[in-house]
DNA sequence: ATGCCCGTGCTTCACGGA
């Protein structure tokens, strides 16, 4: 069982990139963040011809997630409970959006499926934008929204394969910022305040990546030659329960995925998934064991 | 110090991205 996430910066210009990828690599269920459309403008039938159901997220031409599986989805979510909004508060014609917890407008940034026993989310944290800028106080604030509701949801089961997965926008170590046009003490993505919100996740959920591929980025700025010379940065995550990182049997960065034709400015982060170390049901559902 | 490179909108620049 094979799960990605990718930030494919427009599904619009990348379809035939993606799907591809999908079918070459074998990849069971799909995380994408800014798909950068709305529901009926995905190119659907490029996934559902190579055998992907389809959960969409997306208001318009910002933002945006979905997920493409090859197993049935059920229990969608297109917020979590404490999410909050951004922008004006809401009145009229927004208000078709959602109201975040906070009375803002939601933005398309979460997306929640249950596939079998797993619960994934696809997840698109709001960018921060600079030191001091409002939008930097909204990512703070959606990320401690996020976590304390994971706790909650772990805290009712805690044997739940979770994984929380997508682009975090947050670069937590050193090693994982190559960029020098971002500095600690000047830049978002590696101020102390987004390293100790994303260690603040800890308890709940790991990296099920970095135990296996210990070095490399998985965004390299479309700007300044930054993926030629390898400046890129580490801030998509595929980040696990305890039930579901102890069924993970191996990962990767699909770092050629940043090459070639117009390629997104991300790469798609992987991990593979045994279902025998999960529960049982899922087990029966997909591994399709003879019947005799 | 700034822009670099992209994608979108109903486009000829503004904006968002990270």
């Amino acid at each position: 069982m094979r799960i990605a996430t990718w930030n494919v910066n427009s599904i619009r210009t990348r379809v035939g990139r993606v799907v591809d990828w999908l079918v070459r690599e074998d990849v069971d269920v799909l995380a994408m963040q800014e798909i950068k459309c709305r529901p009926e403008q995905f190119p659907a039938e490029a996934f559902e011809r190579a055998g992907y159901r389809l959960e969409l997220h997306g208001l318009n031409q910002w933002n945006g997630v979905a997920f493409a599986s090859r197993h049935e989805m059920t229990e969608v979510s297109r917020s979590f409970a404490g999410m909050p909004g951004f922008g004006k508060p809401v009145k009229g014609q927004e208000a078709m959006q959602g109201v975040g917890a906070n009375g803002l407008p939601l933005e398309a940034r979460a997306l929640g499926v249950t596939v079998g026993d797993l619960r994934l989310w696809s997840l698109y944290v709001p960018n921060g934008r600079a030191l001091g800028d409002p939008h930097l106080d909204y990512k703070l604030a959606w990320l401690e929204a996020l976590r304390r509701d994971a706790e909650a949801w772990l805290a009712e089961d805690p044997d739940l394969p979770l994984a929380l997965m997508g682009d975090w926008n947050i670069a937590p170590l050193d090693a994982d910022m190559g960029d020098p046009g971002f500095v600690v003490g000047q830049s978002t993505h590696v101020s102390p305040e987004e390293r100790s919100m994303f260690a603040s996740f800890a308890p709940i959920v790991e990296d099920v990546v970095r135990p296996i591929v210990p070095e490399g980025y998985t965004f390299w700025d479309y700007k300044a030659g930054r993926f030629p010379k390898n400046q890129g940065m580490r801030i998509d995550f595929i980040m696990g329960s305890r039930a579901f990182a102890e069924a993970v049997t191996g990962a990767s960065i699909a770092r050629e995925e940043r090459t070639g034709d117009a390629p997104s400015d991300h790469v798609p982060v992987v991990c593979d998934i045994d279902p025998a170390l999960l529960g049982s049901t899922f087990e029966d559902e997909f591994d399709r064991p003879m019947v005799f």
